[in-house]
DNA sequence: GTGCATAAGTATACTTAGTGCAATATAGCC
DNA sequence: GGCTATATTGCACTAAGTATACTTATGCAC
């Protein structure tokens, strides 16, 4: 269903590997910003020219990693179109329960050391929030589409419901990245992301004394 | 209160502005990305170095612009401790009433054409989001002044209020970018925002057939 | 006003990300 | 083996941003 597996594909698919494992050895131990591209080519022994053919930038050789789950509350709701919100919640919660990377409650030391290298590089920052960004506007199109709700009610919620999803991500990750367990953040991460999704549910109120 | 009106701030003050004045009507003219710094340097008649002690990068030419902006809720929200959320939603609907720039719904030359430039160029909306993150963060620490709210909660509203308000003002400026008067605008955008302030305060619901 | 410390501005050269292009090598296929 | 498409490469180029050492202008004490 995927590939038909000539010895060109394979070699592709082994050298975007190779490309990619020396970069991510090369920033962990001297950071993103100290390692230049070049050095990365030749530590991948290919050439400059080949590795922009693999990778759009530098910072793709980093963030191509999560690439996967950027679209992933869209196919969530695609699959639960009667009730989307309690179907992301489920999901999420489902995350933090198998200590999916996703929900940054993940402290694997490979997982760690790449989403502590894309969170504490400021110069990733900008294509952090274009990957969220683009995640926003799919969840937006795929609630579109019920008929119950107006495009503009669309993309409100989307708007909210992925600003929830990455602030309790972050929260997460900033627990194991100061040396939490995954297992002992858990209790809290659940209790952190039951608030979030009860506020987007039920909303705010004034914010006031309640 | 705010200068010590020497020769040198004065000057200073000019060369910042004849530089940005260049900037932005090269960038009118030709697109930010068909613009080099030495262009502008040129335009400006200084050097390329001396601009850049008055502006850190190519994207601050253009996005100091509504610089002044980047903590606004956060200081709404330090004047109305007590129902921080209808505060806002005062404060945008006047801004709507106003046709403030940062609404989006403003529809005077200069301010749509820089509105058309910053939204128009993706080179710029790393940075752009980098505003609106610095924005969100300002606004959860004033939220979690509060002793009402728990930090949890204070961060996580402050990613929802900010995220319906940018797609607010987004939704505003495209309908002026596609032409459409502030004035003609302004009863779609009051709903709109009303729409938006409302599922903030009263929630999402489960997004299924109400 | 003169002179000096300080800050603004400049010239130049450098590093690095990213692109265009033409030449070369290699997998897939007959 | 030989042909074709594609992967890969080297080289030259543009442009952003930085380092540094030098020049000019301002503010201020006298």
């Amino acid at each position: 269903m995927e590939e038909q597996t000539g010895l060109r594909e394979r070699k592709k698919q082994r050298t975007r590997e190779a490309i990619s494992n020396a970069a991510l050895e090369l920033f962990f131990e001297h950071g993103f910003d100290q390692v230049s591209i070049s050095q990365v080519a030749a530590a991948a022994e290919v050439s400059r020219r080949t590795l922009f053919a693999y990778f759009r930038g530098k910072d793709d050789l980093v963030l191509h990693r999560i690439a996967d789950h950027e679209h992933e509350s869209a196919r969530v709701v695609r699959a639960h179109r009667d009730a989307p919100l309690p179907a992301l919640r489920e999901h999420f919660l489902d995350g933090l329960r198998r200590h999916e990377p996703i929900t940054g409650l993940c402290d694997l030391p490979q997982v760690l050391a790449l989403y502590r290298l894309i969170m504490g590089t400021p110069t990733l920052l900008p294509s952090l929030l274009r990957f969220r960004e683009s995640g926003e506007l799919a969840l937006a199109a795929e609630l579109g589409e019920s008929p119950d709700l107006s495009p503009l009610t669309a993309r409100l919620a989307a708007a909210q419901i992925v600003s929830v999803q990455w602030r309790l991500s972050m929260d997460n990750h900033h627990r194991m990245a100061n040396g939490v367990s995954a297992t002992d953040a858990y209790p809290d991460a659940v209790a952190a992301a039951e608030l979030g999704f009860d506020l987007l549910m039920n909303g705010l109120g004034t914010l006031g004394k309640s």
